[in-house]
DNA sequence: TAGTGGTCTAGACCACTAG
DNA sequence: TAGTGGTCTAGACCACTAC
């Protein structure tokens, strides 16, 4: 058996995205939790504070756990979510056309200087691809993957999916992400494949990404165009942090 | 006594920042925290869970908990953050000029239409604030406070913080929030109030603020100057969300 | 093998909400 | 008063890491 808390979780989970628990409504007690799923308080409890913390209860003392507007998923992202996943749960169909590369490149190392990048020189295989979306090409990708970690990257796993490869292939276990959104300019090659005007402007959102063992490892570069972006975020004000 | 695993976070919060605990460190086990502040291990492990939420450690298992590169404070904000408590950590001077008051005004609900928002008609107290950032103006914010839930927002508190108001003096709790950023161009307010040229380009934050009894009440468009705009965000990714 | 974190339990006491 | 969530405990067993 895995994880109690987790099925629970889940469970719940998709009992609110079924409406099975409505907005507005309260969950089942945690005491009646215990019965329900034959488990301990602090068990369920975790499955609860894992739903608060991704917006879809809030618990209230006294009361209970309300379910509240949940709208985790809008593109392109917020959280770590590959475009298949994403693509998947949206039931849009996006294309992905791999434009450049380069299995022996370098790090652009100044481009991710301000999320704390201090390597030098890094042996990376560059990935560059265009995410079309009903027909039109909206976003510019560039992935830098260091070569310590992962020694080789096939071009076909780039025409598919960079996660399944890494997680579902390689087996390796993601664990965070930092990133960074700022408004630049278009430049010469967001113009070219996403076929602006003079004058543009991109949303670009540069991340690094880790393994659970704390090795950063996938450096992105994500250019959108401006109009289509829209990023949406959910966030627990910490009066104490638990 | 207060919340011990509360306690805990802070200090080891604050040792991490002070670099006590140093980045590529391993802060001391869960047994060792156990002895150190007199707390079982459960109590410890709420305290380093919450560390690893917010971006501060990576925990290993058969290792520890690694302190890890963490920038969580940036302009203009991730998270729920005030300005004043943001001006504060970084030491920035920012001045806070209030162009617009309107104790008696309508919420405009199209504005906030995709965050979830089916009010209509709703009273609310109107701020309209320029936030002025090494003397320029860089940042509109509009806000929209519920009559039903605050009858009054004295004009002090706006040129103040209305997150002390809410918090210190009406005793408010804050619960969450949910927040969208889109690009849009500037229209003829931006233009006037930050002193921008034709085709200039904002980042728009609109965020929609609840209550811990989950009772929304304050509804804020922050427009910024799009070359002084950067947002950062911690995700981990959520293999079981647990 | 010893030490680390990951999970789960059963029980306790407290603070808040409702009737 | 009864029911809810908030916190903490002491102990157990497991999986992984390092030696």
């Amino acid at each position: 058996m895995v994880n109690k808390s987790a099925l629970v979780y889940d469970d719940l989970m998709q009992k609110i995205d079924g409406e099975v628990y409505k907005l507005g409504t309260y969950l089942p007690s945690e005491n009646q939790l215990c019965e329900l799923y034959g488990i301990s308080r602090e068990t369920g409890r975790k499955a609860l504070a894992a739903l608060a913390e991704n917006g879809y209860i809030q618990k209230i003392r006294g009361k209970g756990s309300l379910v509240i507007e949940h709208r985790q998923y809008e593109f392109p992202v917020s959280g770590i979510v590959s475009y298949k996943e994403l693509a998947q749960k949206l039931h849009i169909t996006t294309k992905n056309v791999v434009y450049d590369y380069e299995p022996n490149g370098t790090l652009p190392v100044a481009a991710f200087a301000s999320l704390g990048v201090d390597l030098t020189e890094a042996p990376v295989t560059v990935i560059k691809r265009v995410r079309v979306i009903d027909d039109e090409p909206d976003i510019i990708d560039k992935d830098y993957i260091l070569k310590t970690v992962v020694p080789e990257v096939p071009k076909r796993a780039a025409e598919d999916s960079l996660y399944a490869y890494f997680e579902d292939e390689l087996e390796l276990e993601i664990g965070y992400a930092t990133k960074e959104i700022t408004m630049e300019p278009a430049n010469a090659e967001d113009r070219q494949q996403l076929h602006l005007d003079d004058g543009a402007y991109m949303a670009v959102v540069r991340s690094v990404t880790s393994l659970t063992d704390a090795r950063a490892f996938q450096f992105t570069e994500s250019r959108h165009r401006a109009d289509k972006f829209r990023f949406r975020d959910f966030a627990r004000r910490q009066h104490n942090p638990l």
